[in-house]
DNA sequence: AGCCAGGCTAAGA
DNA sequence: TCTTAGCATGGC
């Protein structure tokens, strides 16, 4: 058997893979010994690495457009730039020179709807496990026929019809929990053409949350996961508990009277217009560095 | 053992 | 309009 050819996408300094991958907006890269990473991007198995600052890719099976990829890993932003527009403190200071490269990656919509749906209330590596056996059993096989690959089958995400044909009790076989039948209810919103998520692109970031939020086990939070990585909306700006408490500590001193309407209130003016890429530094410094938050 | 996790929903104040 | 119990599940 062969081996696939490695293509170049051109130098990049501005890429982390680590970060953007680990960071929680997406839940299906492996990584492999050799500091690869190995993703499903629609039908295709994607495998890609960074040597100095080269971006490299291979993809199973062998297409030489790779578009997808420059896409997916939003290649044409620039990150300084973007950096540049945060607003200067010590905890966004720290974030962004630990955690430089890390990228708001643009990915499929009903992927991200439905993989944030099955998020709530969970860490991040359950989230893996739950997605992974969803798409197991409910996706299609992929076969990554190539001798560098040790894992040669792999799975597309579920389409909305293979979720609604389902039953939330075979969701819930899949460790779902709660979150089974708001997958399977969203799924049928979906099919039924009750809820069109291609519209969205055209909606204002207003509009388009609302309408996102009627879905059910979809509130202001998960509306917003799915508008910032599927969307590229960069006034979306998920609260957890951990950017909660993040936003507590250093921007409210740690004042517990502090309301959520004020939080709200903050965290729409005062990250800037990048608020959503702010958000993801936070994010992912304070979940690597548990204890300048608890 | 008890607590918590990239929350949402519906009931009650 | 705002707070809060309840909802599965697994890991520490």
């Amino acid at each position: 058997m062969s081996q696939a050819p490695t293509f170049s996408l051109g130098k990049n300094p501005e890429l982390n893979l680590d970060a953007t991958l680990t960071s929680g907006q997406t839940f299906r890269w492996h990584k492999d010994a050799a500091g690869r990473w190995t993703g499903i991007l629609g039908t295709q198995v994607v495998r890609v690495s960074c040597v100095g600052d080269e971006f490299f890719a291979q993809t199973f099976p062998l297409s030489r457009d790779l578009t997808l990829l420059r896409h997916y890993f939003q290649l044409h932003v620039s990150l300084s730039n973007i950096v540049q527009t945060f607003p200067d403190d010590p905890l966004l200071r720290k974030a962004q020179r630990k955690y430089f490269g890390l990228r708001l990656l643009r990915q499929d919509p009903w992927e991200t709807l439905a993989s944030f749906i099955l998020s709530s209330s969970k860490r991040i590596e359950h989230i893996r496990q739950i997605v992974a056996a969803i798409c197991e059993k409910l996706g299609e096989p992929i076969q990554a026929l190539d001798d560098s690959i040790p894992q040669r089958l792999f799975f597309s995400f579920p389409s909305p019809v293979a979720i609604a044909t389902s039953t939330p009790k075979h969701l819930r076989a899949c460790k779902a929990g709660f979150r089974a039948e708001y997958l399977w209810k969203t799924a049928h919103a979906i099919v039924s053409g009750r809820f069109d998520f291609t519209r969205l692109f055209r909606l204002s970031y207003a509009d388009a949350h609302r309408a996102l939020t009627t879905l059910p086990g979809v509130g202001d939070k998960i509306a917003d996961c799915v508008l910032l990585f599927a969307y590229g909306r960069q006034e979306a700006f998920p609260m957890d508990v951990w950017i909660e408490r993040a936003l507590r500590r250093f921007y409210f001193r740690g004042k517990r009277s502090v309301s959520r309407q004020e939080l709200n209130q903050f965290r729409r003016t005062h990250f800037g217009p990048w608020a959503g890429y702010a958000q993801q530094y936070l994010f992912h410094y304070v979940r690597s560095h548990p204890k300048v938050v608890k």
